[in-house]
DNA sequence: GTCTATAGCCGGATAGAC
DNA sequence: GTCTATCCGGCTATAGAC
C-alpha cells in the first residue's frame, strides 16, 4: 500500500464526489475504479478495505478546506466587521463546496465515534477556537458554545433545505444568493427579527 | 395487498425506527420481517416491494406528527408570546422524538423529489402557512420564508450537531434540555446577539 | 397470510498471472 | 501496480405448499 503516489490522490478525488452524492453504502468500488480508470481489483493496493478509503477521503477533503477562517477575521476590528465576516466565512466555505456540505451533512446523521472525532478535529474545534473568545466577549447571556451552534445552524440550514424550501410558496431563488443569506443572518444576529 | 390489517400498522411502525437508526439501504427485509415476527417474504403480501414500504412508512410517520401547532399557537396573543409558543412547538415536536428528526434528516440529505413533497406536504408546509402571516407581521425586514427557514435550523441545528458538540470544550448537558434551548432561541430572535 | 426454498443479482475482497 | 477470474455473503423478490 503504497502512500503517496499520484494514482493514490487520484482515487480520493475520484471517490470523494461520489460519496457526497450516493452515501457510504450507495457507492461500490467498482464504481469508484471506473471513474478513476482501473479496476476495482487494483484500488486494494492503495487501501486495504473500502472503510479506510472513505475515512482517506474524508480526511483529505476536510484537511484542505478549513483554515481561512484566521484569513478572513484578520482585518475585522469592530465587533460587526467580525461577526459579519465570521457569517461570510461559513457561507462561503460551505455554500461553494457542495460535496464538502454534503459530506458533512452525511456524517452528521451517520454517527461514528471515529469519524465524529475527524469533523470535530479538522471542521469544528479550529474555527470554533478562533471564534470562541470574541463571542464570549459580545454576548454577556449568551453561552459561547450554543452561539456558535447557533450561528453554524442557521447559515447551514438555508443549505439542507433548498431543496424542499423551493416546494413552498414564497420561495425565490435570490434567497440562496450568498450575499442575501450573509445580510439576513447578520442582521438576525445583531438585531433579532426586530418585532413591533 | 391489504391496506389496512392490523399487520400493516404493525410493519409500519417495526420498519420506521429500523429505517430511522440505519438508513434505507441499511435496513433489510429480513430485518424488518424478524422485528414483526414473520419471514422477509410475508412481508410483499402487504406491500408490493421495499421502497413503496419505506414510502408508506414514512408518510404513517409524518401524518401522526403534525398538526398541534395550531393547538400551541391558539393562546398565545402578543408577539412574545406567540413567537415562544412557535419555538417551543418546534423543541417540543422534534426534541422528543428521536425517530421523527432522523428520518427527517435522513431524507434532507438523499433528496428524492417524491419524498422531499411529501415531506414538505406533510411537516413544513402545514406549519409554515399557520405562521406566515405571523412572521410577515412582526418583521418588515425580513423575508418570511427566510425567517422561518432560520427560526428552524436554530433548532434543528441544535439537536443534529449534539453528538458532534459533545466533544467540543465547554458542552454541557444542559445545553440540550429544552427549556434551555427555547430561551436561548427566543432571546436571540427577539434581540440579537446583543453585542456590547 | 405465512411458510420454505431458491432464483438472481450485486458488492467486497482475494488469488495469481503479467 | 494493474489485470482477469472468482469466491462468497447478503439482499430483493418470486414460486409454490400449507
Amino acid at each position: 500500500m503504497p502512500k503517496q503516489t499520484k494514482t493514490y490522490t487520484k482515487i480520493l478525488e475520484a471517490a470523494l464526489p461520489l460519496f457526497a452524492a450516493f452515501g457510504y453504502r450507495g457507492v461500490a468500488m467498482r464504481d469508484i475504479a471506473n471513474t478513476v480508470g482501473i479496476t476495482a481489483a487494483a484500488l486494494y493496493n492503495h487501501f486495504p478495505n473500502k472503510e479506510t478509503l472513505y475515512l482517506k477521503a474524508l480526511e483529505y477533503a476536510f484537511e484542505a478546506q478549513v483554515g481561512g477562517l484566521s484569513g478572513a477575521l484578520g482585518n475585522a476590528r469592530t465587533p460587526h466587521e467580525r461577526l459579519t465576516a465570521f457569517v461570510g466565512f461559513w457561507v462561503e466555505t460551505f455554500g461553494s463546496d457542495v460535496i464538502l456540505r454534503a459530506l458533512l451533512q452525511r456524517e452528521m446523521t451517520d454517527a461514528d465515534d471515529t469519524r465524529l472525532a475527524l469533523l470535530v478535529q479538522h471542521v469544528f474545534q479550529p474555527i470554533y477556537a478562533e471564534v470562541e473568545s470574541f463571542l464570549t466577549s459580545i454576548s454577556g447571556r449568551h453561552d459561547p458554545l450554543m452561539l456558535f451552534t447557533s450561528i453554524a445552524g442557521l447559515v447551514m440550514y438555508h443549505f439542507e433545505t433548498t431543496p424542499m424550501r423551493k416546494l413552498l410558496p414564497g420561495f425565490r431563488p435570490s434567497q440562496d444568493e450568498h450575499e442575501a443569506l450573509v445580510e439576513h443572518v447578520t442582521m438576525l444576529l445583531e438585531h433579532g427579527i426586530d418585532m413591533a
